[in-house]
RNA sequence: GGGGGUGUAGCUCAGUUGGUUAGAGCGCCGGCCUGUCACGCCGGAGGCCGCGGGUUCGAGUCCCGUCACUCCCGCCA
């Protein structure tokens, strides 16, 4: 007989009873009638109910066990009676009546609960991780995410895709976000830097022939964390193709994410044809460049039905500014003074002066703003919007660049509060045609909007003929359920090209040299076109786990201050590791 | 770097206009219990009310500061 076991404790059924069985776990819950115990032994793969009795051999013994020790138990299979079967487990129709007990390991008084999960602080549970990953749920969301990744990793491979690793320690990339750095022994003074992304890389990858491929890749960033935004590191579905269009690359993408998603949703309908929303028009209407399309609300500019009218705050803004606007915000069924005053109150709560609105009922429009307008105007909006008696209409104004944020929330607040939003679903969709550059308002100067090798629609031609800010990228990010998955983009592949946007950008030619050298240089030697994206896989697997922080579905993760609490990283090294370094540490003199 | 929230037993929380000895549930310890599966019943231990200062005859409660955790803004090409 095996050391530990004969079956694991999800194994045994019907089918097993009258037969002598080894099997090893977990105490999970004892529940001592005196003269009858029963124990709930667990390992991964599940519960089986153990049962002593004052015949057995080892009664004195069980009575001692306690929560989560480690105990191998040998006993007989026996049917549970009809009115003791537990529906619930799926080893529930038998039992294990013990005759020898071997305890494997002790365990000291728990500072944290395995069985019932209640909510424990986050300190707490990330100190005892170990403990916390034995809970179901979060152990789960491990095992889904391992599946979630192993089922990537099959689609990619039967998609023609290659998986190459890319180098950890690498060279710190002047653009974008704060790297972490790891000094060199061997060049005192000098540091490597870990890879924000792979993606000069799998550029290379490319130019090195290799047409398709992806990488389970960790990224390192250094940056403050946010519920959604894991501290230090985190995972992407790193992938690169060459001789590809955008199009290319969604139809390649889609079909992959789509049956991933179907395959781990639970039966929620997911998108099965991707919209592509361009970024203006998705900043028109959701008033965000990641809309969650779960929510029908879509805004409309209602400008002109206030231009000159009698609602003095709105066509006062419109007079003295010309690039002013007023949004409407429809909310269907909303049409009530109460829910209008709430979400009025809601607004004046999110630091706005407050949030304009007009209500239909018995054919015409109530409210201040109504009356201030009259009828005429009332009515104009509300065709407009295809609003009905008992609807609403919300209005933001001034410059969109300024309140665009809150018209986004407040399409959110709006589509929650009158049950407008469908929950259950996975809704995706592609914003594309992103532009090139931006107006850096700090700087005073244009810069990059987004990744300064994407490729610019209408290539040289359109840098040097289109004023900057309206040159367009073939730069794209994927979005489901108002969650950015990822970026990517169709890269720029000639030196000239990306020499002219770098000079738009402000950075002379041995600037670029200096920054991208090797990235240039590999360019000049026959580079395909070629473009990628890389799809957040915590973010992914959080949507599909139904979690709302990307801590449920990290094994061991850090805290918000980039802390491991389990292992005490960061921490502070010897002398003689920092001599190796030729690092002296300089604190300021506040901090200890 | 900035803003909000929280901080009372191991955990979740209650604690009145500032007023005797700070409570409950879960967990823990002890006892009873032969069909439970959130077992039940009885009893018990366990508190620098985050920390420091102030107001007051009196502070868990009011004020100031500080620390920790968390969420958000900045940041994240």
């Amino acid at each position: 007989m095996h050391a530990y076991r004969t079956h694991t404790c999800g194994a045994l059924r019907s089918d097993d009873v009258g037969t002598s069985v080894r099997i090893s776990g977990w105490v999970h819950r004892i529940r001592d009638h005196g003269g009858l115990l029963f124990i709930d032994l667990r390992d991964h793969y599940g519960i089986t109910q153990i049962v002593a009795d004052p015949d057995s051999p080892v009664f004195a013994a069980a009575e001692t066990l306690k929560p989560e020790w480690v105990v191998k138990i040998d006993g007989k299979v026996v049917a549970r009676s009809e009115d003791t079967i537990n529906p619930n487990l799926p080893t529930g129709q038998v039992e294990v009546r013990v005759e020898g007990l071997e305890v494997l390991s002790e365990s000291a008084e728990l500072p944290l609960p395995v069985f019932g999960e209640p909510d424990y602080p986050e300190e707490t549970r990330l100190k005892y991780r170990f403990l916390d990953l034995r809970r179901e749920t979060l152990h789960n969301n491990v095992m889904k995410r391992a599946e979630i990744i192993a089922s990537l990793r099959r689609r990619m491979v039967e998609a023609g895709f290659f998986e190459f690793q890319t180098p950890i320690l690498t060279a710190s990339s002047p653009e974008g976000a704060r790297d972490y750095l790891v000094p060199s022994r061997v060049h005192p003074g000098k540091f490597y830097a870990l890879p924000q992304a792979p993606q000069q890389f799998k550029q290379l990858i490319m130019m090195g022939g290799f047409d398709r491929y992806f990488q389970i890749a960790p990224c390192f960033r250094d940056e403050d964390a946010r519920a959604d935004r894991s501290p230090g590191e985190f995972y992407q579905l790193d992938l690169e193709m060459s001789f590809v269009t955008q199009e290319d690359i969604f139809e390649t993408v889609e079909p992959i994410l789509r049956a991933l998603f179907e395959e781990f949703a639970d039966g929620k309908p997911v998108t099965q044809d991707f919209p592509c929303i361009p970024y203006a028009e998705s900043m028109r209407k959701y008033g965000t460049d990641k809309p969650d399309l779960r929510n029908p609300i879509e805004m409309q500019d209602v400008t002109d039905h206030f231009r000159g009218s009698g609602f003095k705050i709105f066509a006062g803004m419109i007079e003295k500014d010309a690039n002013a606007r007023v949004w409407a915000i429809p909310g269907k069924g909303g049409g009530s003074r109460a829910v209008c005053d709430r979400l009025n109150a809601w607004a004046q709560g999110e630091g706005q002066p407050g949030m304009a609105y007009i209500f239909y009922r018995e054919g015409e429009g109530a409210g201040p703003v109504a009356k201030n307008v009259g009828p005429e105007r009332t009515a104009a909006i509300r065709e407009q919007l295809g609003l009905e008696d008992g609807d609403a209409v919300f209005f933001v104004a001034g410059l969109p660049k300024e309140f665009a944020d809150f018209a986004a929330q407040a399409r959110v607040k709006i589509g929650d509060d009158l049950k407008l939003s469908a929950t259950d679903r996975f809704d995706f969709c592609w914003i594309v045609d992103f532009p090139m550059f931006e107006w850096n308002e700090d700087e005073q100067k244009i810069d990059f909007s987004h990744n300064p090798f994407s490729m610019p629609q209408g290539g040289l031609e359109a840098l040097d003929a289109i004023e900057p800010e309206e040159i367009l990228a073939y730069q794209y990010d994927l979005v489901c359920n108002g969650v950015e998955l990822s970026s990517g983009a169709i890269r720029n592949h000639k030196p000239e090209i990306m020499e002219k946007a770098f000079a738009i950008a402000g950075y002379p030619k041995e600037e670029l040299e200096n920054r991208f050298g090797g990235m240039l240089r590999a360019l000049q030697y026959g580079a395909p076109p070629h473009g990628g994206i890389a799809p957040g896989i915590d973010r992914m697997v959080m949507l599909l786990c139904g979690e709302e922080n990307l801590r449920e579905v990290v094994m061991f993760p850090m805290n918000q201050q980039a802390e491991d609490l389990l292992m005490g990283a960061p921490s502070e090294v010897s002398q003689r590791q920092l001599q190796d370094l030729s690092i002296r540490i300089s604190l300021p003199k506040a901090k200890k």
